[in-house]
DNA sequence: ATAAAGACTTTCATTTCGCAAGTTATTTCT
DNA sequence: AGAAATAACTTGCGAAATGAAAGTCTTTAT
């Protein structure tokens, strides 16, 4: 499956799980930063699920966990290079949406945003 | 969960799936069109699963699905403009796994030529 | 000393996946 | 024309992944 060389089942294999990437999601968008944090997502994922999850993306090397300085009963995870180099692609998947997504609903605000100016919003995302 | 509002997970609902994302590529890089095609990937998808991600993605109108003319026992399947404006986010992808996949076997090929002109590259993964 | 917080792990029922085999509707071969 | 092959699926089933609930272990607050 990964000796295809293939750069797009690379990127699959190492953030492309859904779980895996709504947490990326809530580290460069919302900040957070720790397993509680992570249980707090709107599509709710079960424990052994983010568990498993932020073992996958360390493993890959998208994220580090260190002890939290302040409360020694926690975890902080961050992202690595790696992990903050992605903010490009959230970039483009949010634009795809902003194009696409039809519903009421949807958020229109972050899409002005980017469009107002993009390199800007992206170095946020990258930031933290 | 998608009444979230977020546009990363209308994005991961739409085309988020491995199996969905894959057959993306497979239309956008290599041009391939039919399920027989589909098939043939180098990470085999099962028969059943194929069926379901093509209705999955003509449901979500990504593509399309229509009797090809010369052969009437084979279906066409081909992108949407919805479907063909994933190719940013198929380029930053490449992008991302370009900068880091270390392995000897990543096609750094497709990757030169992007870094050569980039608009170029994904005009012509829209194409076709 | 007791309770609560934070991060997981374990258990188990349900769902999804992957593989093999079977269907149905066209072609193509003989 | 009849038989075999193609193309696109569907069905059945064991194995793996997921989701929900409860339990464990360590650290902190009262």
């Amino acid at each position: 499956m990964r000796q295809s060389g293939c750069p797009i089942a690379f990127g699959l294999d190492t953030f492309g799980d859904r779980w895996s990437f709504l947490v990326i999601r809530e580290m460069m968008l919302k900040g957070k930063k720790t397993y509680s944090d992570f249980l707090e997502i709107d599509e709710a994922i079960a424990t052994n699920v983010l568990a498993d999850r932020l073992k996958h993306l360390q493993a890959e090397g998208i994220i580090t966990k260190s002890r939290d300085p302040e409360n020694r009963r926690s975890f902080i995870y961050a992202l690595t290079e790696k992990g903050r180099d992605l903010a490009s692609i959230i970039v483009e998947i949010i634009v795809w949406s902003g194009k696409h997504d039809q519903r009421p609903s949807a958020m229109r605000s972050v899409l002005s945003e980017i469009e107002k100016d993009r390199e800007a919003f992206e170095a946020d995302l990258r930031a933290d």
